[in-house]
Order: C-alpha cells, then structure tokens, then sequence
DNA sequence: CCCGTTTGTCGAATCGATTCGACTGAGTGG
DNA sequence: CCACTCAGTCGAATCGATTCGACAAACGGG
C-alpha cells in the first residue's frame, strides 16, 4: 500500500510538502508540485481515509438510517436511500447505509465509534425515540418526514397540500362524486404524519370545493382494500372519481375497479397522489408527483450544513449558497416543505349520464 | 469527546491496558476490569472507528455498488441493498452504499481511499468493467448476478432452473399451449445473465414437456408491451398460460389481458417468474420466488471472507464455518447458484373448451 | 533464603495524514 | 556589504487505539 511517505521519496521532498500540494493550502514552488503530481500518478497515491479522518475529526460520510419496520420493505425506501446518496456525494459525502432493526442502538453505535458525521432519518414517526438519540449525543442529523416537536431539520412533502390539490383539480373537472382512498389504517393509528396530513388535505379540498368527497380508509391486506372499495362503488349515485394515496397495491386496487365493471378513466376517472417505481409503466394515469429526488436533496443539504468545522476549523459547505429555507416551526430549526404539483395527462371530465 | 485516555485516567489505569479489558486479548484482573468497565460506562465511551482503522488496516464496511443505468431505478435493487446490509451486519460489518453514475470511477476512489475492506456489485453485466477495477486494485469483492470469466466470487440465482420449473409445472397442470413473457428486448440486447438464461430455460422446459411454448419478448416501454401481448393472445387456439419473467410492468401487463377479454385465472392461467415487493400484495398468483434475502446473505458472506486478515493478523470470519459453496467455475472461484422454488396458490389447469 | 517463573500492568512505538513553527537561501533596500 | 524580508520547504507533534516488549510484584521450589 503506497503512503504519503513513498510519494515524498519518489519525489525527493517531505511529506508534509506533498500534503501542501494536494490540499494546496501552502505556497509551492511550480517545479515541486510538478515531481509531486508526477509521483502521485505513477504510484496512484490517494489519502487513507482513516488517517485524514483520525486527524480532522471529520469522515465525510452520512449515516441514512432506514426505517426497518420488521418484515415490511416499502420501495420508495430504495429510492430515497439512492437519490439521498447521489445528493451527498455532490458535496463530497459518502452513505453509510443502517437497516438496524435496533434503529436506536444502530444509530448510537455509528454515531459513539463516528463512523459519519451526521445523519439522515428516514420515515420519521411522532415522537420517534431516534431523535431522542441524537440530541441525547448532541449528534448532527436531518429528517425525512416530520414531527412539530423535533428540534432538528426536516425536509417533508406537504401531503395536505398534494391531496388537496388532486381533490381540487378532480372538483375542478367536474367531478362532484368523489372518492379518497387514504393511507392504510396502520398508518393513521401510527400517526404517520403523510396519513394524517392527507386526511386534512382530503377534508379542506371538500369544503373548499363542496364537491361530495368521501374517504375510504385503505388497508395493507388487499382483500380488504378490494373489499371496501368494491362496496364504496356500489353506492349509487356512483362516484365518478377516486383519489388514492395509498398507492402501492395499485394492481389490486384496479383490478377492484375492473371487478365492479368500471372502466377507467370512461367511467371512473383515477388520480394518483405521490410515487411508484417509473419503471412500472403507470403513467397513463394523472398523479400529484412525490419529487423524492428534490426532498433527498435538500435532506441531504439540511444534514451536512449541521455538521460542524472540523478540527482544524474548515467548514463543509459554504453557508451562504443555501437557499434560504421557510422556517416558521416553534423550534427554529430549518426545514423545507417540499410543494406537490400535478404530472401524467389531464384529469378527466366525468362521462355525462 | 471522550477518548480511551480519558477512560484510563478515570479508572486509574494505563490506556493499554483499557485496551485489553476491551479487546479480551491479555488477562487482566477482575479488580481492574471492573473499575475500567465502570469508567467506561459513566463516560460512555466507544472506541472511534478511525483510529482502529488507521491501526489494523481493517474498516469493518463494505462497499456496495448499486447499479446506476442513467435514469432508471430498479425496484429490486433497494430491496437488495437492504438485505445486504443486514447481512453484513450479523458479520460486524456495515455497508457503504455506493451509487455513483460514474460506477468505475466511484469504485476506484473507494478503494484507494480504504473506504471499505471489500465491494460488493450488484447488477453485474458482461464483462462488466468494474471487475476489472477490482482485479487491478488487488481489492476483494463479491458479485450479485455473474459472468463466467471473471474470477470472482459470485451469487446469483438460478433464473435457467427458475424459468424451466415455471414451464414445467405449467405444463403439468395440463397447459399446452404456453406463452412466455421474457426479459426485455434491452436486457437481452445487452446480454444480461437473467435474460439469457431464462430464454434457455424456457427452451429447455419446450423440449421437455413438448409444450407449445411461444416467447414474447418482453419491451421497458409498457405500451409496446401491451400491443404484442394482445397480439399473442389473439392468435387461435388461444393460449392458455402466460409465464412472466418480466415482473415490473404487471400491471400494465394484467390490464392488457382484461382488454383483451380474458379473465385470470379462468380463462388464462398466469404464472410469475421472480420478485414483487410484498406490499404490493400479489399474493394471488402462482409464482416462483426470488429468495433476495438468501442471495444477500451469501454475496455478503462471499465478500467478507474474501477480505484477508488485518495488519496484526486477525481474519474477519471462522472459515470452517462457511458452508461449502459448489465451485465448478472454470475460475475456480467460490459461488453460490441460488435454486427455485414454487409458491403462491397452485396453478389452475386449463378450463375446459 | 534465593532464584526462576508467572501474573498483571505500563510505556513506547506504530498506523498515515495534516499542520504549525522553524529554518534556509534568495532577493532587496539602505 | 550587511541586515531584513519573504518564499518555499522541512521536521516534529498530533489525532486515538492497539500491541509488543519490559518490568515489578507475588509466588513457588529447592
């Protein structure tokens, strides 16, 4: 394994002289840096890590920590954890990746041996005991998804926002029947705040727009989702759209729907609120986007702009390229409240009769 | 931060020997122990990763190289990284996820930095060239998905046997005239083992049942997908079975069999090839499974003990305890050729007429 | 009672990179 | 021609944990 020392030799100067020249923080003369830069490449010399970081206090890593609800996988997890990666490398940062189904001892053990320098929460609940970890070690970190009380930065879609605006736009086609398929009710009980929010969402579209909005509380088991959507379509007059949130047993569900002998969107127009893999194809089907990819940005952001200088006082990131998040929670800390807008084709209008 | 001195001064010892209580490899005396384990705890110390590493040359993390084909997320590949990473973890390993666009430059800067003590590549191709990266690095790794030539440990699924048995059993409900839904036109194209080696299996089962086994080949754009199924379910007689190995357009696909008249399982019998995420609730069809997580746990263990022993010669794993893997490669190297199995309800025979 | 062994602990060196203060030689002004 | 500055480079200390050899005290056998 070369060292920086096997540089300096091949070059004929100390170490500390081939230090200066890759960090560039000292004044070297042309020809030095020249036999330096000649030695490096020949020997394809690069820094250890663990050396750089035992002396600056810094790993440059982010520890993402997985929600691990055991046995469940969800996909847009997958997702999150790549465009999350992406986003740190951008500034420098790798991803150590914790699937801990322990996700408080996990989280301590990285963050008591710094293994990273801060890190990212991924499906954080109310009241999650992670974010009592953090403070507890005074541990850099960032959420994805949010809690009011947590004094840490978080970036979430605005759930309530993204329902409403698919109530308001199905209304706005005309629509005036109209169904919701929320979150699993799992999720409500657990209070997830994307479940809690889309029920609000859900509800102040209906008043804004007086449309006759009835809610479906979705289940994990599809042969209940199947079942309570069937009887929701049996009801006459027949509602002519469904809103859905709850979008991962999307086969079953229009399966459901082709079972009560609807065909979409002729007699039931569907809309779509947050996101499935691209690669399945649904794209025929109007849909509120979840833009992971821009909330893994700015969690990722959020995150390694906590992180404090090093030992030697260098900071990360430069602070004033940040644009200026909303901040307006009781606790001050910076968040980004990432708005919904509407993707797939025109929603549309009720066929008439 | 506390530091092990800090420990040492606390419990009136020399920082060595806090080390040795931690480490268990000198005897110490239960007086000392005690009172180290005492200051320990008060202070909650944990020894820094860093400096361990910097010492024994050993990070104790895995690299894993997701695939990144430009713009495309593959579902399955979220799921595999979580599982690796548990894998791993049962090892006292944790694991560096990796995802740049740029795979080789990615891997290479991990390697030379010490990053990892080994890389784990998902989604390997033919002659993929980021095992020529590892080769010429002299740095250990494990793949998921293989390449004859290389000579590297490798796991993979059996997707020859899985496509086969998939036949196979159709064939043995009493189907006769078969279609099978391969891989994607772009998969095959680019030589994909999965895709390769499911056609064969295909062919294979032909042969061996005398079925009438046609190929579909498979297209990433869901509507070219839709058309040519219609197309083969429009031919007479009329196919009875539809194998699947092309999974993620499902839906697409399914809604494609509805419009074309057919009702499943009654009138077409649909049997799927692989894995879908769980919570999608496909739980009604008849399907063989991609064991993901038995995959994971074998690269991960492949990759762990391909690492050699630290700077002061302690190896990783207890060799002999690895349960032999079948090495009949011309490399010679380890691997483990995951097999098939059926699940999900049983296939339904044809209806008569 | 003395010398060899065992037991438990300590001190120092080491891993590789960075950084600070010090030093050398060239350049400059008086 | 001497003193002074400054550019460029070096050596040593440091980060935190581990490990080896050394060493003191206790112990046992002859």
């Amino acid at each position: 394994m070369t060292t920086i020392k096997d540089v300096a030799e091949r070059a004929g100067v100390a170490p500390s002289t081939v230090s200066y020249v890759l960090s560039g923080s000292r004044k070297i003369s042309e020809d030095t840096r020249r036999a330096v830069q000649v030695a490096i490449d020949e020997l394809g010399y690069h820094p250890r890590a663990s050396a750089r970081t035992l002396r600056s206090a810094r790993t440059r890593v982010l520890a993402l920590a997985a929600p691990r609800v055991p046995g469940a996988y969800r996909a847009i997890d997958g997702r999150f954890a790549i465009d999350v990666t992406d986003a740190a490398r951008v500034h420098g940062y790798d991803v150590l990746l914790m699937t801990d189904s322990d996700g408080v001892g996990g989280l301590r053990r990285v963050a008591r041996s710094r293994l990273a320098d801060a890190a990212v929460l991924m499906a954080v609940e109310d009241r999650d005991p992670r974010v009592e970890v953090l403070r507890e070690l005074g541990f850099p970190g960032a959420l994805l998804g949010h809690d009011d009380h947590a004094a840490l930065p978080w970036t979430d879609l605005d759930w309530e926002a993204a329902v409403a605006l698919a109530v308001r736009e199905t209304a706005a086609a005309g629509h005036r029947r109209i169904l919701f398929l929320s979150s699993a009710e799992h999720e409500v009980a657990a209070r997830r705040g994307y479940a809690l929010h889309g029920l609000d969402g859900a509800r102040r579209a209906a008043v804004e727009t007086a449309a006759d909005v009835r809610v479906i509380p979705s289940h994990r088991d599809p042969d209940v989702l199947a079942r309570r959507l069937s009887e929701a379509l049996a009801v006459r007059p027949v509602p002519t759209a469904l809103v859905v949130q709850h979008l991962i047993l999307l086969p079953r569900l229009l399966d459901a729907v082709a079972a009560a002998g609807l065909r979409v969107p002729h007699d039931l127009t569907v809309v779509l609120v947050g996101s499935l893999p691209d690669e399945m194809g649904i794209r025929h089907l109007p849909r509120i986007d979840l833009p992971v990819a821009q909330m893994s940005t700015a969690v990722a952001r959020l995150a390694i702009d906590a992180i404090g200088p090093g030992r030697d006082g260098r900071s990360s990131t430069s602070r004033e390229s940040l644009a200026a998040p909303v901040s307006s929670t009781p606790s001050g800390a910076p968040h980004h409240l990432i708005q919904p807008r509407m993707a797939g084709p025109v929603i549309a209008p009720p066929s008439p009769g």
